[in-house]
DNA sequence: TTTGAATCCTAGTAATCCGATAGGATTTAA
DNA sequence: TTAAATCCTATCGGATTACTAGGATTCAAA
């Protein structure tokens, strides 16, 4: 399952991006538009700053805005930071690969082939996409 | 992340379909082998039973057995009764479809397009795989 | 017919994660 | 000075996960 955070954090940012060159927008504003928790918003937002993707104005008439152009915004960076790594299992991870502790040898792992094909093809997806794509 | 009783599940399956041919295998059997526990293995073959892979003998002597041959034994359909829904959102599940509850629209929403990519590819890993892909 | 080996079945439980909330501290424009 | 906004940390209830307990049932073999 796509956590929510993942799912709020996608449409916030949709919603920054539909909304470039403008004056920054408000979390509030968000969450009304997309029908999230105002506080939970917060925590996601700080999430997707700190990582880089939004840059943030405090104050009066304050608010976020993107940091870089949409295209250049891929989807496989924001699905890592939101929802982790993109493979299932740790023992077929590029970013973050760790030895499964129940597996004592994973070349002789019927899991292990099966996963790293479902990690490609997410790959893939999530390589080809960015969030100019999800504002069409 | 893959749950454990996804990866049992599949390691099981590939054990007994290693074993084809011979007598049925034991729960202990692939317990053992596969570093697993017995007792949550032993639940986990009940439901691969009843999803109708694997067929059991009771008493001495008894045990499981693959029900179809390997090749037979799509990966999509074990997924779908260990892991459950192959979509990360329901609005794009093809089996399990369900509005989401937060969504007010989702042919205009942005998460749906990448969802829905997602779970194309995905399938379409699934379904080519089978079990007998698992053991070479 | 008894015994032991195996599956079957339901319930419960500890630990972890998720989604959300609380409550302020900080910054800034007006 | 004030109000509006982000920043930050801590916490919490509920759901899920991984696993355990304890027996009921079935069957082959002695």
């Amino acid at each position: 399952m796509l956590s929510k955070k993942t799912k709020y954090g996608l449409k916030a940012l949709t919603y920054v991006a539909k909304h470039q060159g403008e004056d920054p927008v408000q979390i509030g504003a968000i969450a009304k538009s997309e029908n999230i928790s105002q506080k939970f918003l917060e925590s996601i937002m700080l999430t997707l700053r700190k990582a880089g993707f939004l840059g943030s104005r405090k104050g009066k008439g304050g608010g976020y805005y993107l940091r870089r152009q949409p295209e250049d915004i891929k989807m496989v960076e924001v699905m890592r930071v939101l929802e982790g790594p993109v493979s299932m299992v740790p023992c077929v991870s590029l970013n973050f690969y760790e030895k499964c502790d129940d597996c004592p040898d994973e070349t002789t792992c019927s899991v292990h082939v099966l996963m790293a094909q479902l990690r490609d093809s997410n790959l893939a997806v999530l390589n080809q996409n960015t969030l100019a794509d999800l504002i069409a």
